[in-house]
DNA sequence: CGGTTTCTTGTAACCGGTTACAAGACGGCT
DNA sequence: AGCCGTCTTGTAACCGGTTACAAGAAACCG
């Protein structure tokens, strides 16, 4: 035997020390009601002696039940998943539950196998895949366990979704942009692949096509190091442009910090617009014209759903949000 | 019966269906090597069949086991604390370990309850709680639970340790502001009866008193309000001031943002300075000045010690990491 | 061919709780 | 006193895995 001490007092240990039975150990600590004053009394000094803690695990196990809450994040860099994680936490904390986290770094059959060992674990999942098929992935897991998808692609599974409307946001984008004057608005995308990359660029190129303008579009993968990268571009091939829409405001921050480095003006020469409105965005100088998504109440939303869900409530099938436009310096009307 | 659906399959359904033991079925799934190969691939193709997930919390209690790391948080707010939840998770994953999010707001009770409700879901513990006692914290747990502190106050329990040196590191951002020609430097505070802020403000006073100068401190609570509100107070109180020295990088932001309303020239007229160097801190327009923390290595290093100390290897009981001074426009040598 | 070793497989106890069920204690009633 | 209902308490099965141990089969040996 290791140095690892005796072991923990466990409900049996609990119930010779006070010389009750386990069954009255267990209603004590759960507080049922029918249980006499005198023996909870005596209960309770024996497990304070013994420094008693019980085993949720083993609690779990028997009550089929673990109070825990799989989240399944594809990364956890930048603001936008920090503030996804916080709403959740929040939510999760009221409705006495806890957070296991288990990110799948984009691999597929890494993310089987994070969503397999999850069974027994938790009772049920959130999970955030804008960027994989989620068929294969539900295909491996036995469709019982109860889960919330948030901005995934399309699935046959029918399970509960929220979704925040990018095609809409983009295009709402665009033509505010269009309203300010712009007339050269270039997009940097977000990573192939991606669902909410593709709805944005989407609805950004409908929208220029609507306004009869011509669409340019840079590649771009969600990083500020990105969105500096494409300003270089557009600087080398010399592209004519007075606007950047970026897909996302990490790569808005990294235009607008490349842009400052060049000593372009934002927002007299170039606008820039993000997507997401991330805390920082309020923060950066000149501020940020974004679409605003609240990011911390949709993982809150997505806990709320998925508690009902595991309580067996009904629950929408899908929820469409809005982003709404929130408009600060970096787009500012040109000078007319 | 609820309609949850008809309970997911067992490894003794699997063993009924392969028609083997269930000692067979467990010695598949955990690739023993001491299994026919007939066998296996009917054990497999039962598995299959039965679309069979083993149970996780079932194997834990019986290995007494869970992989899973649990990680107390005093907050989920700002940059800090999800650079350093980045850096656990990316460290945790690595070593195939999952983390349990726990959060205790502020309330001492509340955190001993947490802290027990651990007990039997994790191998061990990840404490972080700079606003406690963890005597009190610690009293109520049975003693045998590994656990590695991050920037927590003095304990008695002699638990392995990381934490900043936030006095030599206020010490150094106050030298660095005399060397650039400050005189009146003030300093704004974070929240009392937190261990951080405590040593910062000491590292200040120290460091004003040795260079001959008048300490000024301003109230906080490392939020950006509060340190817009200290800059709100300076003016008000018409106290001279040629540099702010924030305890966090928050608060400086904040700070910066006030004194960009009111058209003072940073760092012109006020220099400013933070500490942490979040990944703001970088962004942000005039890029601030601070004391570096790699918080995200923190956090992975705090991971690593806790799994040594799990599988029972030797860690030392405390490390004491020097912060860095990062120099960015705010604190530009004032003309002089 | 019998004895020994090695490999495969199954049986059943165990991890630490919960809980259905039964039995005993007690009080109130006729 | 006898009967019944209510309240308290204990016994033992169960949750779904792992694993010590034993037994049977196969291989190897002299």
């Amino acid at each position: 035997m290791t140095g690892k001490g005796i072991g923990q007092a466990t409900i049996r240990d609990v119930a010779r020390e006070a010389d009750v039975s386990v069954a009255s150990v267990s209603r004590v600590f759960n507080r049922l009601p029918n249980v006499r004053p005198e023996l909870k009394e005596r209960v309770e000094q024996a497990a304070r002696k013994l420094n008693y803690v019980p085993h949720a695990g083993a609690r779990n196990l028997s009550m089929a039940r673990t109070g825990a809450i799989g989240v399944v994040l594809p990364d956890l860099h930048g603001e936008f998943f920090s503030e996804m994680l916080r709403g959740m936490e929040r939510e999760a904390a009221l409705r006495q539950r806890h957070l296991l986290l288990s990110n799948m770094h984009l691999d597929i059959g890494h993310g089987i196998e994070a969503l397999r060992n999850m069974r027994g674990r938790v009772d049920g999942l959130i999970v955030m895949a804008p960027h994989m098929n989620l068929d294969d992935l539900f295909a491996h897991l036995p469709p019982s366990i109860p889960a919330v998808l948030l901005n995934c692609q399309d699935n046959g599974q029918g399970r509960p979704e929220l979704r925040v409307d990018n095609v809409a946001g983009a295009r709402a984008m665009v033509r505010h942009l269009v309203d300010c004057g712009r007339r050269a608005i270039v997009h940097i995308e977000g990573p192939a692949g991606n669902i909410e990359a593709a709805d944005r660029s989407r609805g950004y190129a409908e929208a220029m096509e609507a306004a009869g303008l011509q669409p340019v579009i840079l590649p771009g993968n969600f990083d500020e190091e990105s969105g500096r990268r494409a300003v270089a571009r557009l600087q080398a091939d010399q592209i004519d442009v007075d606007a950047i829409f970026a897909a996302n405001d990490m790569m808005a921050i990294g235009a607008l910090v490349a842009l400052r480095d060049m000593g372009v003006d934002v927002p007299g020469q170039v606008a820039v617009a993000g997507f997401d409105n991330i805390p920082l965005a309020r923060l950066i100088s000149p501020g940020l014209t974004t679409m605003a998504v609240d990011i911390a109440d949709m993982g809150a939303r997505g806990i709320n759903r998925l508690v009902a869900l595991i309580d067996g409530e009904a629950v929408p099938q899908m929820e469409l949000r809005q982003p709404g436009l929130i408009i600060r310096t970096s787009s500012q009307l040109s000078a007319a």
